[in-house]
RNA sequence: CGGGGUGUAGCGCAGCCUGGUAGCGCGCUUGCUUUGGGAGCAAGAUGUCGGGAGUUCGAAUCUCUCCACCCCGACCA
């Protein structure tokens, strides 16, 4: 491709709204547009990075044995109905009527539609397993869009989705998709992990969640070096202390605390470590609100916090309780509060809270906190003992063999076994081998496409711009002659090189712009591609033309037979 | 939804407090020079100052209202 008749749209400023980095670096080097909050325009140098990605991903799902098809995008709220989702999606799900007043809507996920392809096509154990796969246009109303193509409310997505005549089967396919995603994502040269995830509603054994590391990640992940344990952090176990609690040493007392609120103040202020103080959060259980009986106090130690997702399934739905609400019923200004003397609630212990002694808490009176406390004698012993507390760097791993370490991802992949979630409500039944009527069993299976170019970018990148990684760069080689229009020279040599490497089905991207140097060097390194090859006179002359590899911090001059054979080998 | 903020040329911003015929940098156009790291000089073009209503002799500026976008979000005791 020559650049003068490609468009590029690189910008110098970053526009102000953007907060993410790889959002920042993907509209200066000119690969997407905004449209509306959360809605992009791929353009001509984007959207060759999201074909490269949807082909390795399309590639290796045929390989695994999937098959492609292409499902509409607006799809009928009787299917939704069906399954009960048009009641409990919410609003993420955009809803919209035609001319007759019909409603519809735009697919977030298409399990209904491929439900209802299963049940009315596939009618034997005989066509059985068969796994549809596409990739396609999504829309999720998103209460915040953020960080450009990250969270964007339109997206591309591969979704496939496997069916079963029985439950190993599906369990056979699932574990074929671990692999393959394992596949794709090493293939894209993305540094990623695949963790344990929460099914969620959705239920099932399985469910794995595949990340891509980076800091900037929504999603905190607990792994063990030591095993391969690996897990999110919302679902990652906080196993018990393993020793027995120590025997009181102090007696309870009461110190004044004024203004101090939180743990990490009050344990400074007594010259002890955090790890002394307990918190307690008061919160209100959601199917009860009406009922003080609703309230609950959830105790954490001081340097842990609140699961919020584990919480919930020992507690139920719940919130948190608001000012007021603790003040009426606790009758204490919040920041104070505490177990001791509040009989009344239900009170819920972290486990690692129920081993405690001597610990330190609030009093239940503002401005003081109570010291020396201890289970059984100064307060009942814990009625409720559960793991409520996300896991932190350090902890013990859940399967014994280690400790947690703990990082970030962004989440580009989702693999799990949804069993007859679909297909009992929709009724989608084959026939098994005895003549029997049986429920399919289905897995599913999510690729964010578009996702994973910002990911991308978020894990490669250097303050030059976007260091795109080989597999999924818009061209490999970046051809920059330098006096491509004042010398004859030059440009013989750039054309010769550029249509020997063509030929070669190399990607080369021909900066015949007859710019400045500087700004076709700032502009080949802003959008990211992997080599840069220049053409000037100067080493001309000496029969040399210069390589640099974008993460090379000097080019080399090498002989153009030793550049073509290097470049020939990544095509 | 609640709180905060922003909206002025394609992009980044100043001007607003204290009303008086709209500016800067980059980009764009033309010419000349320059040509190994985002060039220099000269001449230009580009704005319903987010929309609407109001106050005023006069509104980017003050008031009301609507819209769009951005940030934050309950607890962390």
């Amino acid at each position: 491709m020559r650049a003068s008749r490609y468009f590029l749209a690189t910008l110098k400023e970053a526009p102000a709204d953007a907060e993410l980095v790889s959002h920042k670096l993907m509209v200066r080097a000119g690969l997407i547009r905004r449209l509306a909050g959360g809605i992009y325009t791929w353009m001509p140098l984007g959207l060759r990075v999201v074909r490269k990605v949807e082909a390795i991903v399309r590639e290796e799902m045929n390989r695994a044995g999937a098959i492609e098809l292409f499902m509409p995008a607006v799809q009928p709220a009787e299917l939704w109905q069906e399954s009960g989702r048009w009641q409990k999606y919410g609003p993420e799900l955009l809803r919209l009527k035609d001319r007759h007043d019909r409603e519809f809507c735009v697919g977030p996920t298409h399990e209904e539609v491929i439900t209802d392809i299963a049940r009315r096509e596939i009618r034997s154990y005989r066509q059985l397993p068969v796994h549809f796969y596409q990739i396609q246009t999504k829309f999720r109303d998103e209460i915040r869009p953020r960080f450009g193509v990250m969270r964007g409310r339109e997206f591309t997505m591969k979704d496939g989705y496997s069916f079963h005549a029985d439950y190993a089967d599906l369990q056979r396919e699932y574990r074929n998709m671990h692999d393959t995603y394992t596949r794709i994502f090493t293939r894209l040269g993305l540094e990623f992990r695949a963790v344990a995830a929460d099914p969620g509603a959705i239920g099932g054994t399985g469910s794995q969640e595949f990340h891509v590391l980076a800091e900037s990640g929504e999603d905190a992940l607990a792994y063990c070096p030591q095993s391969d344990y690996a897990a999110n952090v919302e679902l990652a176990e906080a196993v018990a202390p393993n020793a027995e609690r120590k025997a009181p040493a102090d007696q309870m007392k009461k110190v004044p605390t004024p203004g101090k609120t939180r743990c990490e103040d009050v344990a400074e202020q007594l010259g002890i470590p955090i790890q002394k103080t307990v918190k307690a959060i008061a919160v209100v259980r959601e199917e009860t609100q009406k009922v003080s009986g609703a309230f609950a106090m959830l105790l954490v130690r001081g340097d842990h916090d609140l699961n919020e997702i584990k919480t919930q399934k020992v507690i139920g739905g719940f919130r948190f309780a608001r000012d007021e609400e603790i003040e009426r019923i606790l009758k204490c200004r919040p920041g104070y509060i505490g177990p001791v003397s509040s009989s009344a609630l239900t009170i819920y212990a972290d486990r690692t809270v129920a081993a405690m002694s001597d610990f330190v808490c609030g009093a239940n009176e503002a401005g003081y906190h109570l010291t020396g406390v201890n289970w059984g004698r100064d307060l009942p012993e814990p009625g409720q003992v559960a793991d409520i507390r996300k896991v932190i760097t350090g902890d013990p791993s859940p399967d014994g063999k280690g400790n947690l370490e703990i990082v970030r991802g962004i989440e580009v992949g989702h693999i799990f076994q949804l069993r007859t979630k679909y297909s009992e409500p929709m009724k989608a039944s084959f026939l098994d081998d005895g003549g029997n009527s049986r429920l399919f069993e289905m897995g599913c299976y999510g690729i964010g496409i578009t996702r994973i170019v910002g990911a991308a970018i978020e894990q490669n990148h250097d303050e030059r711009g976007i260091v795109f990684p080989e597999a999924i760069a818009p061209f490999h080689v970046a051809l920059v002659p330098i006096g491509y229009g004042k010398s004859a020279a030059v440009r013989e040599a750039a054309d010769a090189l550029y249509q020997e490497l063509s030929d070669s089905g190399v990607e080369v991207l021909l900066d015949d712009r007859d710019e400045r140097p500087g700004v076709m060097f700032a502009d080949m390194e802003l959008i990211g591609i992997p080599h840069r090859v220049v053409v000037g006179e100067r080493s001309l002359k000496e029969g040399l033309i210069e390589y640099q590899g974008r993460r090379d911090k000097e080019p080399r001059k090498l002989h153009q037979a030793e550049v073509l054979s290097k470049l020939r080998s990544k095509s």
